[in-house]
DNA sequence: GGAATGACCATGG
DNA sequence: ACCATGGCCATTC
């Protein structure tokens, strides 16, 4: 795994915006790497915590949260909900319109 | 080199 | 809508 693909994804992810949501295919599609969206999810895990990057913003498919259960996936809720991301009553996002980069429907 | 593992995804029951 | 199974790709033992 070259090292450009873990500065791919970190680089798309700073470019998403607050209030907004991606997701681990998403990100690894983007980096030029699909179907590699295990990896993105590792990847995030292995991040320092000195590191400046929004993870809380990546989502498992449909923005269903990766870890529940976790004190991480309560505080990534928190986090996205303070900006302005809702939860339906499933726990999920509606990527239609928190989604990044915007879907076309 | 082979087997097991992982912040996953999609599909079927 | 929820649980189980199969497939993905790279890293690690």
């Amino acid at each position: 795994m070259p090292p450009e693909f873990a500065r791919r994804v970190l680089a798309l992810l700073a470019k998403v915006p607050p209030g907004r949501v991606t997701t681990y295919g998403t990100l690894a599609e983007l980096a030029g790497y699909p179907r590699h969206s295990r990896h993105v999810g590792h990847l995030l895990g292995k991040l320092p915590e000195g590191v400046a990057a929004p993870w809380y913003r990546v989502l498992g498919a449909g923005g269903r949260l990766s870890r529940p259960g976790s004190h991480h996936a309560d505080w990534q809720r928190l986090q996205l909900e303070e900006e302005g991301v809702e939860f339906n009553a499933s726990g999920k996002v509606d990527l239609r319109i928190f989604g990044w980069p915007d879907q076309m429907v």
